[in-house]
DNA sequence: TCTCGAGACCACAATATTGTCACCAATGTT
DNA sequence: AACATTGGTGACAATATTGTGGTCTCGAGA
């Protein structure tokens, strides 16, 4: 990887967190800390966590409840989880609250580096692909089906689009949150480039605004990146 | 799910074999058994194995020696390791031969069950990887990302930034504590010398640190170096 | 303290970019 | 062939951004 991962340390405890900092530091991983739920939700919101390192043992909400919150989102980061408890049923807990990993205290450095690493490489794009993955994507109360080339809503209205809305619309859930240029947009699209006075993808983004419902004044979806281009903003979800 | 997962169970003592069999069927997993490396690697051929649960200490090839083999092909299933020895070292470095867990002897049922629906769950890619974290830099509070051209506070909110800022901040946050001339900063945004009479960046600045929240009668952020152009004074982190 | 030029910043004009419509061409359908 | 659907284009309005002049403020040196 050329950029190192950033790390996300939650715990009451100025302490360990100093020690967690600077032990991955070290190790040459980003630190961002957290001291408690509403801190580190606050944090994940600029979306530049990879890994949350999270401690069980917190005033107000405890780690498994934070860890529970965070599997509502599909976009959260993996979590490892920290305790001093050394307790099968506490494991076990955590692990089917969602954490990825679960570490007892006190423990050796390289073990948790160890871990991290597993953790992360299993997030880079693991080793196989799913086989129940039918290739449709969620997104703000939509069910895009590429292969069928069509929009489902919440109450099973179904929704066509023509092949080039459905193309474009495919270009963005598989780029979420990065802006694309038009260039880009109908280079993935087309496989042409744009001529000086291409208008044609703008008009695209028109229709498929429309058809999302999505007013261009108040873009909740597709949001317009002035002189970029445009920017799918929604958390999509793969099934 | 629809289909249980199939698991390979790898152990030279067939009672331990039996016992996890038994323990994992009535999971509903499908399990396969193989006594040593050779039978396991026979077995992979079929392709039909979703997870191995490999024992470390047995006759002929090791666990070890096997998990690193493994590793070698990326189509091969996830690994959990099973030892009886529970010590620091050996975790490691099964972790970092590319294992996805190592869980001690004697285990309890439930933290086995959980441990491998953690490493399938992470297999069938659960999460995805919110791309465009990277390449943001971090300095007072604030979450500079050129990519997405905004600026990100601590709770959270999002200031977007026209082209023209984003480019001078970015200048800015490459150089930070360097005094930057009119000049340069024009010719690092827009490629072109500044004209006699050019207030653009002064209207650019002026725009930039109303957005930062920065007083220009005192500024915090991007100071004026009086006869010389403008300091960005904050230090900044890259993430 | 005073003076003078540089800097801050408002308001507005000049530009550039984007949204959308109508329309035509291309393509496929019955 | 008549028709329906879809994609691309140019026109035009709506927006957003950028540059400039004017004016007030501020700081450094005398």
């Amino acid at each position: 990887m050329t950029t190192s991962s950033s790390i996300l340390i939650v715990d009451d405890d100025k302490d360990i967190r100093d020690l967690l900092q600077k032990l991955l530091s070290a190790e040459g991983y980003h630190c961002r800390v957290a001291r408690d739920g509403d801190d580190m939700f606050m944090k994940l919101k600029q979306n530049l966590s990879d890994l949350i390192l999270l401690d069980v043992m917190m005033p107000g909400r405890d780690g498994f409840e934070l860890c529970r919150m965070l599997q509502a989102d599909p976009t959260m980061p993996p979590v490892i989880m920290l305790t001093a408890k050394d307790d099968e049923i506490d494991r076990v807990v955590g692990l089917e609250l969602g954490a990825d990993d679960y570490i007892v205290k006190p423990f050796g450095k390289r073990e948790l580096i160890a871990r991290i690493k597993v953790v992360l490489r299993r997030m880079h794009g693991g080793r196989r692909r799913v086989p129940g993955n039918k290739g449709n994507y969620l997104f703000a109360d939509w069910c895009f089906k590429p292969a069928q080339m069509e929009l489902v809503d919440g109450t099973a209205t179904v929704t066509p689009l023509s092949s080039s809305e459905s193309e474009l619309l495919l270009a963005f859930v598989q780029n979420p949150q990065v802006p694309l240029s038009r260039d880009r947009l109908l280079d993935m699209t087309k496989g042409r480039n744009s001529a000086p006075f291409d208008r044609s993808v703008d008009s695209h983004i028109s229709r498929l605004r429309r058809k999302l419902g999505d007013d261009a004044k108040s873009p909740e979806i597709i949001k317009t990146s002035w002189g970029k281009g445009y920017v799918f903003t929604y958390p999509v979800e793969s099934v």
